[in-house]
DNA sequence: CAGCTGACAGATTTCAATATCTGTCATTCC
DNA sequence: GGAATGACAGATATTGAAATCTGTCAGCTG
């Protein structure tokens, strides 16, 4: 909190919006809070951000990215079947979500109001997850797990499918009872689905 | 629009009601504004709903069961496959949702908001819902075309499935192109998992 | 000279005064 | 006497004047 006097970077600016948001809301993380913040004036942080919204989206970025990154190790795991990993991968975005939203309610809805302002950081993000998905359906469908014609295409309806457990519109009903079960019934038809050999 | 002098009853006022909010939106949906709208007093229209709240309560029924009511057709409809009825209903959900959203985007925005306020309301029609869906399911397990131990729970999975063709919260992605692949690919998808036949 | 500052114009937000609404009920009307 | 009215108290919404914010830039500072 005390203006650390180390170069004002990007990477701080970034930090100290998140705590700013972290502490305010949305709707209080002005520029000059942030530079406040800081201990500099809000010209300095136009130095490294264009504009408000620019910082908004780099702040928004940064936390999708940091969802991403853990899930990108699950794709890789290639000593499991794509099954399983298929399973894995959706129960950790759920799981992934759902902590975020149930840690810091404030933080999430925050970001929750950010993300559907900033329509194309969120379509980089979906393409991302859908992109991680759709390898992880590719090596079902080499390995003669999956039947699938085009994996690109069965990766997004699985992403679409499972929305409810990802998707912020649905996170206040992440903590109502059987939620588990019902995320079970869906994956299992969706393996189901995409193992099913008849064309 | 002048006061017509039948007497006054709940329909007459629900009626009413729903010009007004055709008319102002959400906010302007004053009892003031409706009984102004019917030639009445406010007073009036106490005597048939207790409060605001049971009055967009019961405009709100009226309007979700229009929509249950078309569905409720297909359900029926026995001469059809269930494969068939199934896709003909999920279409017919997703169609009688996107009219809604796309005739009158004020009106449905102005439900939209209404139907987050009123847990309810909404809770019953997804009861009824996902009820027309068990029955198909029923039939299709009961025919051999559909292989689930649990036909209720199966049609959960499938609706919340569906969920990006029907949720409110997705209604202004419902013009994108190429949406109606992306439908057929889930419904594609959760059909052929219903339908595998191993365990 | 690269990085920072702070004053500024125009846009946006806040806040308190004012107006409107909700829900009740004693009274009026047919 | 059953239905409707309209005045009323407390709660909620609207409004516009004052405060704050965004984004720029000429000038300071090290």
């Amino acid at each position: 909190m005390p203006p650390t006097s180390e170069t004002l970077t990007a990477e701080r600016i970034l930090e100290a919006t998140e705590e700013v948001l972290r502490r305010h809301g949305p709707a209080k993380a002005t520029v000059v809070d942030v530079a406040r913040a800081l201990g500099v004036s809000h010209g300095s942080v136009y130095r490294h951000f264009r504009t408000k919204a620019a910082l908004r989206e780099a702040v928004t970025k940064r936390w999708l990215d940091r969802t991403s990154l853990r899930l990108a190790g699950i794709v890789d795991a290639e000593d499991r079947d794509p099954r399983q990993r298929l399973r894995d991968w959706l129960a950790a975005l759920f799981a992934a979500k759902r902590h975020k939203a149930g840690d810091d309610p404030e933080l999430f809805a925050t970001y929750t109001v950010l993300t559907d302002e900033l329509g194309g950081v969120v379509f980089e993000h979906i393409a991302d997850l859908t992109g991680q998905l759709t390898r992880i359906i590719t090596a079902g469908a080499g390995s003669g797990d999956f039947s699938v014609p085009d994996p690109a295409a069965a990766a997004r309806a699985v992403f679409q499918a499972t929305g409810r457990f990802h998707d912020p519109c649905y996170a206040r009903e992440w903590t109502a009872p059987g939620i588990d079960e019902e995320f079970t019934a869906v994956v299992d038809l969706l393996v189901r689905g995409l193992s099913s050999p008849s064309r």
